[in-house]
DNA sequence: TCCATATTTCCATAATATTGGAAATATGGA
DNA sequence: TCCATATTTCCAATATTATGGAAATATGGA
């Protein structure tokens, strides 16, 4: 990941209703939810959401799939992993241990 | 953390030349470095680097300390950690291997 | 004390992002 | 075809942020 994509990413996700959405499609990974539905859960106007959702799919991590008339999100998760390995690479000049006692983002 | 939280520390990252400050600390962990020489890697004029230091410790990012005439900046290792869980949690309704196939950050 | 150096504050300019009402568009079902 | 519903685009007002020159502040060494 370039510089720039991650900026792109961070400022996508740096905006309290975009990470609320963000957040919402992880959680509902894999199968993603409709904006209709995003919006009733939280509480979000249509075109605000709309807006939300292009700037989250422009930076790449959400995709959009149309079915019927609904349009479906799905987040996008080796984008999410990807710049979560940006944000700590050659952490501690490689000695890893040293930053992230655990290693893992599970735990 | 919580979503205030996290969105300053996502708008902190959200910019180019912070972004680079952040990720030359965490490969400088934990050990930090002074504005002058964060500047001169990365070309940054005086006033613009402080500026952008103080977004990032205003964040709980980096961490301050003076020795000295110089400060000493540091990545602060547990905040970026705390924001990588908070941006993955329940992801995929807990079915971790769905979603973070290695499951690991540093992979 | 005085000076050189490290860092920050002040400030004005310029650029960029957020919001939601109203209207437009698209789709499936009656 | 016509309608109800899902979603997006348009738009203008408002708010927020980035930049770096000039000046202020702080510290250690001579």
């Amino acid at each position: 990941m370039e510089n720039k994509d991650a900026v792109n990413a961070l400022a996508a996700l740096a905006q309290e209703s975009r990470l609320a959405v963000f957040r919402l499609l992880v959680r509902f990974a894999p199968e993603g939810l409709t904006p209709g539905v995003i919006g009733e859960q939280l509480g979000l106007p249509a075109p605000t959401l709309s807006f939300h959702l292009k700037t989250l799919a422009q930076a790449g991590l959400v995709t959009a799939v149309q079915e019927g008339r609904f349009v479906r999100y799905r987040a996008e998760m080796p984008r999410i992993n990807g710049l979560i390995a940006f944000l700590t690479e050659d952490c501690c000049g490689g000695n890893l241990q040293l930053c992230t006692p655990k290693g893992n983002i599970n735990e």
